[in-house]
DNA sequence: TGTATACTGTCCGTTAACCGGACACGCCGA
DNA sequence: TCGGCGTGTCCGGTTAACGGACAGTATACA
């Protein structure tokens, strides 16, 4: 029953949908015989041939021989292996940055750390009415001068701390010079550590008439990424920025920290599904 | 040119295929546009909406809002995350073992540690003509009786072992009673360190005309798996098997380690393709 | 201002390819 | 012997995937 009624289901391929779907069942039932995924996922035993030899002549999936079962192979790695960490918690941040810039009018971003610097990994600017430059993801950001690099580097591990300011003074960028000055640093980290949060500095602006503020996002109680906020310089100051926002902005950073920690948890044999496995036949 | 020629395309299904290819590419580019798409793949840039729409249908792929780029999520990780460490090394020794069977006549097998015993992941019996039962995929094979179970022990790393043999003596099965009898553990440790591959015992035997013997799988110098061989004992003793084959066994076990060394080594980046990414249009 | 280039997004008629009913076969237990 | 259960393949009808064509947008340059 059911019929169609519903949706119209929006678009997207037939058989390549259901190629998903025998391939998400494969992967929650490893060696499985054609009629266990026929009635795993309701598709017809003649489909599931075709979508097998699919997958087979791309090596994703063999036949066990003594048991003429269907496995993954090793291949099947090639198929996520794009996706690295550092976009898992951007990816995460998406919906929650949404409803920030909701709260917050000012335009919002989640950074991380990689190759000695920050980058922009997920930006709400475009949804912002106080956004003057546009696109920004993928621009990187110094990690002495930045609101985020502070943010990150006051609340990451010790080590690796020490790691990458070791690093930063081996690097080509002038930013980065500043990184052989121990009292320099020192007093940016204090003073980052007394408010909770990392202003940017003067020398490093992505736009001359904006500034940023950051908070770290602290997962399992160190930072993984930053989340920083700019603000247009002649409306007002970091100060009244931080007395009207810092809650908004500390609870989307503890937000997205806590999904970040709840998926770490289950690392698989999750079932929150947003495509239900078996449809009608 | 070129026309269609070649194969007849073995089989498959076409839009399902062209969306594994866009899939892969992506992984290769994260963050792509459709033109990218397009030229990274030859498939028309009309069809990579129609691939991206449906993988975004399943979630696996959102569209950054801000550059316009699709990128994965970290949903993709669905579509390989059933695909378990230890199948890996099985899936590796698949063909090695193919070859291992035409050289040595008798059965072998690719067994691993899980849940306090070694299981039979994969095997040659349905291919040698000196096999007396058949299937033995899925086999459990006690720790300390079996072949399989004590190369593994032998060459596994210190803690592993300890922690492994502490883990026997709470176990059920009557097999695993005998790791309370610390003598006994260092005799066989100790015969088959002396010797270099491990025999199966008495008291236990898949079947009652068989015997086996086992060389570990040394990846980066401990084992990860056994290579178990079976032969009937009344055509030959171990020592003659070993004689006659341990070079062509230890040479498999080597080639299944380097495989995994390589894989490890390089985590992604890989470009040995099955599959050419860029077909015709 | 006009022109050119580069890219994105959508429509729609044609036809290739996907679909599943039907059939054949092998195995096992009653 | 039969019926139940599972695998594998064929083939004609229908559908939905295909890509040419067109429209819209942004940027560069004269």
């Amino acid at each position: 029953m059911a019929e169609n009624s519903s949706e119209k289901r929006a678009s997207g391929m037939r058989s390549a949908e259901r190629l998903l779907i025998v391939l998400r069942a494969l992967n929650l039932r490893n060696g499985a015989t054609v009629l266990e995924l026929n009635r795993d996922t309701g598709i017809s035993r003649q489909a599931i041939y075709r979508i097998l030899d699919t997958l087979r002549n791309f090596g994703y999936v063999r036949r066990q021989e003594a048991t003429d079962r269907f496995h993954l192979t090793h291949m099947v790695r090639r198929l996520s292996s794009g996706f690295k960490d550092e976009e898992w918690i951007a990816d995460i941040a998406v919906p929650i940055l949404g409803r920030l810039v909701q709260e917050v009018v000012w335009p919002t971003e989640l950074s991380t750390f990689s190759d000695n610097a920050m980058y922009i990994r997920e930006s709400t600017r475009g949804r912002s009415p106080f956004t003057i430059d546009r696109v920004a993801v993928g621009q990187r950001l110094p990690m002495l001068q930045s609101a985020s690099g502070r943010a990150y580097l006051n609340y990451c591990p010790d080590p690796e701390r020490e790691a990458i300011i070791e690093n930063l003074k081996s690097s080509d960028d002038d930013f980065d010079k500043v990184a052989h000055k121990p009292d320099y640093i020192e007093r940016i980290l204090a003073a980052t550590r007394s408010r909770g949060w990392a202003v940017g500095d003067d020398t490093f602006r992505l736009h001359p008439k904006t500034e940023t503020l950051a908070v770290p996002v602290l997962v399992n109680g160190y930072a993984r990424a930053s989340l920083p906020l700019t603000y247009i310089a002649s409306a007002a100051t970091a100060e009244q920025i931080a007395e009207r926002h810092m809650n908004q902005l500390q609870a989307a950073a503890k937000e997205i920290a806590d999904r970040m920690e709840e998926m770490q948890a289950r690392t698989d044999d999750d079932d929150d599904d947003l495509i239900p496995i078996r449809e009608a036949s």
